[in-house]
RNA sequence: GGGUGCUUAGCUCAGCGGUAGAGCGCCGCCCUUACAAGGCGAUGGUCGUAGGUUCGAUCCCUACAGCACCCA
């Protein structure tokens, strides 16, 4: 073995080696376990999300395949209708044109050329993460298999009367042309204006009346679509108008003054226009009140032919630009007063959505009985949905996640599946020249179940599903369903069977982030429920978002996100500066981002390798919803791979050649029995800690195995013993050194599964393994690992004497190399046994001559000393140590276990307490005011002594 | 407005009724033959504020403050 550790060399080997020798696949044999990979979009790039969600489902997948369950880690992408859409447009403008100018046909076509440019970008960046999927299953959502299953879907649930075709307001995003779910649509704070605008009464003559309402908006070009004003029934001001006529300035169009207590009567004058074309609220109310809405824009938000013809062809800005003035001319613009409002701004383009009256197909999640008497969304989709996670089918870890869940599907619309998008599944419905409305597989399909007979040539719907529709199905249409049988993809290899794969739903836990829990988490549960009978995975770990160290969300912009890659394998500063400032646009968003990187990365980053990083996601893996990612973190989990490295050369090194065999009566060495019932007590923890996803825990306990107590203590008592004199205790030590390293390489592998197997292949041999990859290993199970409490007692206690000697050395300022004499005083009979028996290993590390125990009744040197129960640790000051020095040192010791003492004691003196408290409690309060007695004994007499001798 | 979190060492975070912890950083001494990506040791905290419950509160309860995020 190298002497460091390199991660760029053993890398790819290993990833390549599993991959051909098939180890990622499911062994066929054991209980099923799934995890399903949430879906990337296909053209997209790995980010610090996907590693950090990748590493931990690969630690549970690693985990439980060596457990012997039968695993599948189900992978693939999703083709992301409108992002992919989007990038395809914007390669086309730059070449100057539009989708419209090569036609739906040979944009599909290239959109399918771009995604096979660019899609084993993100799977080749998965292997590099060490993902050990199953990739000859790998799928993609508009592979025919699954476009199959959106099919078979939507024609099911339409023939259930839970699809249906409707005029309803969407959000609308004019810049795409689309319909773009209430979850793309993000609110953001923006200044705006209110504007306060006089609405007269009309008189029933049609002229202006004396009277006047006044209302407030923050879109006053909408009140061109105004059907009426609302205000609060309650509302004495203006009760007596209620039923009254206005006139809508600038149209001239009379509208109602009605009463709804949708209004807020503090709000602005307590008066609201209401557009039910342009404002889901407004549309609400105008339901209510049965009011025809006025839709007044083009698809493209400009002023339709519904207005006065002076306003039509404007932008909606230009139209509120006009419209003000010709208010302000007109004297009825009262008031102008800035205003912070939010705006809804479509996630996807950046414009700013229009709520807009359009033909959109939806799922029904709302109602409970159809017309004709069948179960309604609410009762056949909605609620089963609910009751998977109330009943505890589908546990959520953390678990008040659920309450955000089963919020949401409390108050839940239905949902707009269709996209005017060519990028897609296209909607299974055609439509006759009367406009009647077939559903079906295919067309044929369709008119086999036609209600009536179609007039004339039937049309497809030019429409395609909402990408989150096809990844709703994704628990079973990845397992070949609705197939019966074997399921191929385009290269003619069965990538499911349902009648074989059906054991793996549901499966065991969907590691996934909150932001998706509506979009997908909600609407998996709801089609698998519904399509299988079954929950689609058993519980949902929700996992942290990643965010820089500052704690700020990673964005482009910024210029603080990660490429996981340039952690893994380093990146000098220049082409992290290129490649930071490459994509961005704006010049000053490249200045601040090269600040920000010259500023954190002076050095550019260093190579951290994949385990490094795997490590350090899972130990910043807690419950808490973000992870602040430090790449000073990341180079101390190298550190610790180094460490292991390093621990494992020195087992080697010290091995006579060829198989190591156990010993008969091994372990010899008590610190070969503290060292394994350590591990075994390790292994415990990391069980509990996998069951209850503490990935964080899990790491800090095997890390503080390996390098606290297998490194700092095992090896370093190993080194006495197997240069010693005692052959049997070398050659059991020598075994048990062995054993404990392979059986910890076992326990992180998972974790750090490259480093894990290079070392392991030097050690199997040694043992006489005949696994050929780690990988084949089983579990390390803690029955199998004896555990010893007087061993570790007596380590203990050794461990306490060496920390004494230590401290007054370094604190006297004697220097490590310099070999100094050890007195020992007072103590019982056991100090005396476990002297004798750690002699070597004490004169070894605490570099002291052979200890010589003080008689009774003999004159006692000045010396410095530690205690360690009632045993004393003397060092001999002469020539050694400053007098004053160690006064000191130990005035300040005897202080603080003074106080230690008294607070014991004052503890032990309130007799509420030893009442009240449990008699564990108190016998353990006694026993500490016993220890810190004996220590304040034998120190304090330790500096009477020292203050006798000046 | 409704909801969910967070506030602990210089930084990033565990802990959560009974002796305040880790990693990194900082300081001191050491290139001791596994590892200087290292060893040994030290420093550092009235656990956001104010009340309450309790024999005992960083932990439970209430209020407040600050900071996030989600939904409307």
């Amino acid at each position: 073995m190298d002497k460091s550790f390199e991660p760029s060399q053993i890398e790819s080997k290993w990833y390549d080696r599993w991959e051909a020798d098939n180890a990622f696949k499911p062994s066929g044999h054991g209980d099923p376990y799934c995890i399903l990979l949430p879906p990337p979009n296909v053209t997209g790039t790995l980010h610090m999300g996907h590693a950090f969600q990748q590493t931990v489902m690969d630690m549970l997948v690693r985990y439980q395949r060596m457990r012997g369950s039968n695993t599948l880690w189900q992978v693939g992408t999703d083709h992301a209708g409108i992002a992919t859409q989007k990038i395809v447009e914007n390669q086309l403008a730059a070449e100057g044109k539009s989708r419209h100018d090569l036609g739906r046909a040979p944009f599909v076509e290239r959109v399918w050329q771009w995604k096979e440019e660019s899609g084993s970008i993100i799977t080749r960046q998965m292997r590099r993460l060490g993902v050990a999927a199953d990739w000859s299953r790998e799928r993609f959502t508009m592979d025919e298999g699954l476009s199959a299953a959106v099919r078979k879907v939507f024609v099911s649930w339409y023939r259930d009367g839970l699809i249906y075709r409707g005029n309803r307001l969407v959000n609308w995003d004019p810049v795409l042309g689309t319909a773009v779910s209430d979850l793309e649509v993000n609110n953001v704070e923006r200044d705006g204006h209110l504007w306060s605008i006089r609405y007269p009464v009309a008189n029933p003559d049609g002229t202006d009346g004396d009277e006047s309402l006044v209302v407030a908006t923050t879109r006053p070009e909408t009140m061109l679509g105004d059907v009426a004003v609302a205000v609060h029934p309650d509302d004495e001001r203006y009760r007596h108008l209620v039923g009254k006529s206005l006139k809508l300035p600038l149209s001239g169009r009379e509208i109602p003054v009605i009463a709804d207590d949708y209004v807020d009567k503090d709000f602005g004058t307590g008066c609201v226009k209401i557009t039910p074309a342009h404002d889901f609220n407004d549309y609400a109310v105008g339901q209510r009140h049965r009011l025809a809405p006025i839709n007044i824009f083009t698809l493209d938000a400009k002023v339709n032919d519904n207005a006065p013809a002076k306003y039509r062809g404007l932008d909606r800005y230009e139209a509120r630009k006009l419209v003000l003035a010709d208010l302000e001319a007109a004297g009825l613009l009262v008031e102008t007063k800035p205003h912070k409002l939010q705006v809804p701004v479509s996630e996807r383009s950046d414009a700013v959505i229009e709520p807009m009256l359009t033909d959109q197909w939806f799922i029904d999640l709302t109602s409970d009985t159809l017309k004709d008497g069948r179960p309604g969304g609410r009762r056949a989709i909605t609620e089963p949905a609910l009751d998977a996670v109330r009943s505890g089918a589908i546990k959520f870890v953390p678990e008040n996640w659920s309450t955000t869940y089963v919020q949401w599907l409390e108050n839940i619309q239905d949902w707009c599946i269709s996209r005017q998008l060519w990028w897609g599944h296209r909607i299974p419905a055609w439509y006759d020249e009367a406009g009647n409305i077939f559903v079906g597989e295919d067309e044929v399909d369709a008119r086999a179940h036609a209600a009536v007979a179609p007039v004339g040539a039937l049309r497809q719907d030019e429409d395609v599903l909402d990408t989150w529709f096809s990844s709703a199905l994704w628990p079973f249409s990845t397992l070949g369903w609705p197939a019966g049988g074997p399921v191929q993809n385009e290269r003619g290899e069965v990538v499911a069977d349902w009648s074989r794969d059906h054991v793996f739903l549901p499966s065991a836990v969907l590691v996934t982030g909150f932001d998706i829990i509506f979009f997908w988490v909600a609407r998996m549960v709801m089609a698998t429920k519904y399509f299988t009978g079954q929950v689609p995975f058993r519980e949902v770990y929700i996992n942290a978002l990643v965010r820089d160290s500052e704690g700020q969300k990673m964005s482009k912009s910024k210029g603080n996100t990660l490429d996981p890659l340039d952690l893994i394998d380093g990146i000098a500063l220049p082409p992290l500066l290129e490649k930071s400032t490459r994509s961005l646009l704006l010049p000053q968003a490249r200045e601040k981002v090269e600040k920000y990187v010259r500023k954190h990365y002076p050095e550019g980053i260093p190579a951290i390798g994949t385990d490094a990083l795997r490590f350090t996601f899972a130990a910043l893996a807690s419950y808490s919803r973000t992870i602040n990612f430090d790449i000073k973190r990341a180079e101390g989990y190298k550190a610790f791979c180094n460490k292991l490295w390093n621990a494992a050369r020195f087992v080697l090194m010290n091995l006579p050649e060829g198989p190591v065999t156990a010993v008969a009566g091994a372990p010899a060495t008590e610190a070969e029995r503290w060292i394994l019932t350590r591990l075994q007590q390790t292994l415990g923890e990391v069980e509990q800690h996998f069951a209850s996803y503490r990935f964080d825990l899990l790491a800090q306990a095997l890390y503080e195995f390996v390098w606290n107590e297998y490194c700092d203590w095992f090896l370093e008592l190993s080194k006495p013993a197997l240069n010693g004199g005692d052959e049997a205790a070398a050659a059991s030590t020598r075994h048990t050194l062995l054993v404990v390293l392979e059986t910890v390489l076992r326990a992180l592998h998972p974790i750090v599964p490259f480093i894990t197997e290079e070392i392991w292949q030097s050690v199997a041999p040694r043992l006489s393994l005949t696994e050929t990859s780690l990988m084949q290993r089983p579990w390390p199970q803690v029955a199998e690992i004896a555990s010893d409490e007087a061993a570790t007692a007596e380590i203990e206690w050794f461990k306490s004497v060496l920390g004494g000697i230590r401290r007054i050395r370094s604190e006297m300022n004697i220097p490590p190399g310099k070999t100094i004499p050890l007195l020992l005083a007072g103590g019982d009979n056991s100090d005396r046994i476990l002297v004798t028996k750690f002699e070597s290993q004490i004169g070894f590390l605490a570099r002291v001559d052979a200890p010589r125990w003080l008689a009774g009744d003999a004159e006692e040197p000045a010396s410095a000393a530690a205690s360690v129960g009632k045993l004393r640790v003397l060092i001999p000051l002469e020539g050694l140590i400053d007098i004053g020095a160690e006064k000191l040192r130990l005035g300040k010791e005897v202080e603080r276990i003074q106080r230690e003492y008294d607070k014991s004691s004052k503890k032990l003196h309130n007799e509420e307490f030893c009442r009240n408290a449990p008699p564990e409690v108190v016998d353990q309060e006694l026993k500490r005011k016993e220890d810190w007695a004996i220590q304040l004994a034998a120190l304090s007499e330790q500096l009477l002594k020292l203050h006798k001798v000046i």
